[in-house]
DNA sequence: ATTATCTATAGATCTATAGATAATGC
DNA sequence: ATTATCTATAGATCTATAGATAATGC
C-alpha cells in the first residue's frame, strides 16, 4: 500500500487543505484527526507519518490558509489597481453569501478567537499571515503618510473581521444581511 | 446533601455564572461539565438536575454574560452621558490590558465563531443579547438620521469586536498594543 | 532496505444516566 | 414524601502508538 515520495507528498498538502477547511467549517475540536485523514481519502493510523501531533496539522493548516488568502489579496489588489480596497472587501464579504460557507473564508474570521487559545507554533504562523494581509492593505488605502496608511488599514482590517464574525454569529438572515452591507459601506470606502 | 430550594437555586446561579467564565476563556470544548461543577463546588452528576444538557448550559451561560454587558453599556452610558461612545469602547478594549483575561470580557469577543457553528436556542439567545447592545451603542453615536446613527452602531460594534479578536489572537504583544490603540481612536470618537 | 500506509488498540476524556443518600418542606 | 445532590459507571469519541504490510528507490 506504499505511494511514491511525490504521491505521499501530494498526500500532505492535501490532508493539510481538506484540514484546513473543516477546521474552519467546524472548530479546531469539531473534527478529528481519523476523520480529515477519511476526507483525504486515507487512514487514521497514517497521519502520524506526515504529522507529529493534532496541534502540528492546526499550525500547518493555518499557514497554508492564511497564504491562500494572502494570494487573493495580492491578485485582487492587481487586477483593480484603482479599487483595490473595494475588490478586497467585496470579495471578503461575498464569500458567505455565495454559498461556500465558512470553509472557503477566512481564517481570522472562521478561527481567531480559538487561535488565540492556543500557544506556540499555532499562534506564530497566524500573526505572520495577518501581518502579511494587513501590508496588503496599507498599500490599498490612501493616506497623508505611511503611518496614516497604516493606521486606516488596521482599522479596516478588524472592522471586516468584526463583520463577518458577528453577522455568521447573528440568528436573523436580515439582520445578518444588514451587518455585511454596513461593512461593505463603511469597511470598503477609502474614506477622508 | 440535599441543600434548601434558595440554595439550588443560587447554586444553579453560580454553574451559569462559572461556566461563562470558562467558556469564555478556554472555548465551549475546552471546559467539560465536571470541571465546571468542581469550580462551583458541586459534583458532576448534581449537572442533570439543573440543565438537560451541556448545550443548555452553553445557551444559559450565553444570554447570562450578554445581559451582563448590557447593564454594564447601559451603566457607562448613564455614567457618561456625553460621552458615552468613548467609556464604552474604553471599557470594553482595556479589558484585558487590566489582567482580568477574557472570562471577564466579551462574549460576542471570545465565542461568536464557535456559536455561529452551534444551532438553536445558543444563536438565538445571543442575537438577543447582540441586538440589545447595539441599541444602546445608537443612542451613543450621533447621526442626521436613526438610519445613519444604527449604519454607525453597526460599524462600530463590528470594528470594537474586531479589534479585540485580532489583537488576542496575534502573538507580538506590541502588534496587539498597535491594533487595540487604532481601535480606540478610530472606533471610540464619533467622528463626521 | 527503506518507508508510506494500514489495521488494531491502548489510554484518556467527556456527556449522560442510574440508583443511592440525606436534608428540606408540606 | 419530595428532591437536590452524590457516587459510580456506561457508552461514545478522540489522540496517539505499535506492529504489520507492500510498494518504492537505491
Amino acid at each position: 500500500m506504499r505511494v511514491s515520495r511525490d504521491q505521499a507528498a501530494q498526500n500532505r498538502a492535501r490532508i493539510i487543505e481538506i484540514a484546513g477547511q473543516q477546521f474552519r467549517e467546524k472548530g479546531f475540536d469539531g473534527i478529528g484527526v481519523a476523520d480529515v485523514m477519511k476526507s483525504a481519502g486515507l487512514t487514521h493510523g497514517g497521519f502520524y507519518g506526515h504529522f507529529n501531533s493534532k496541534d502540528d496539522l492546526i499550525a500547518e493548516a493555518c499557514a497554508a490558509a492564511m497564504a491562500l488568502s494572502v494570494r487573493r489579496w495580492t491578485s485582487l489588489s492587481e487586477a483593480s489597481p484603482d479599487d483595490a480596497l473595494g475588490a478586497i472587501t467585496q470579495s471578503y464579504l461575498a464569500g458567505d453569501a455565495h454559498g461556500e460557507g465558512q470553509m472557503s473564508g477566512c481564517m481570522m474570521a472562521a478561527l481567531a478567537p480559538d487561535i488565540a487559545r492556543r500557544g506556540g507554533p499555532v499562534r506564530s504562523r497566524f500573526t505572520e499571515g495577518t501581518k502579511a494581509l494587513l501590508d496588503i492593505l496599507v498599500n490599498a488605502v490612501t493616506g497623508r503618510s505611511k503611518a496614516r496608511q497604516r493606521e486606516k488599514a488596521i482599522a479596516i482590517m478588524a472592522g471586516l473581521v468584526g463583520t463577518v464574525v458577528l453577522a455568521r454569529a447573528v440568528d436573523d438572515p436580515d439582520f445578518a444581511r444588514e451587518i455585511k452591507r454596513v461593512g461593505a459601506e463603511v469597511f470598503g470606502r477609502d474614506a477622508e
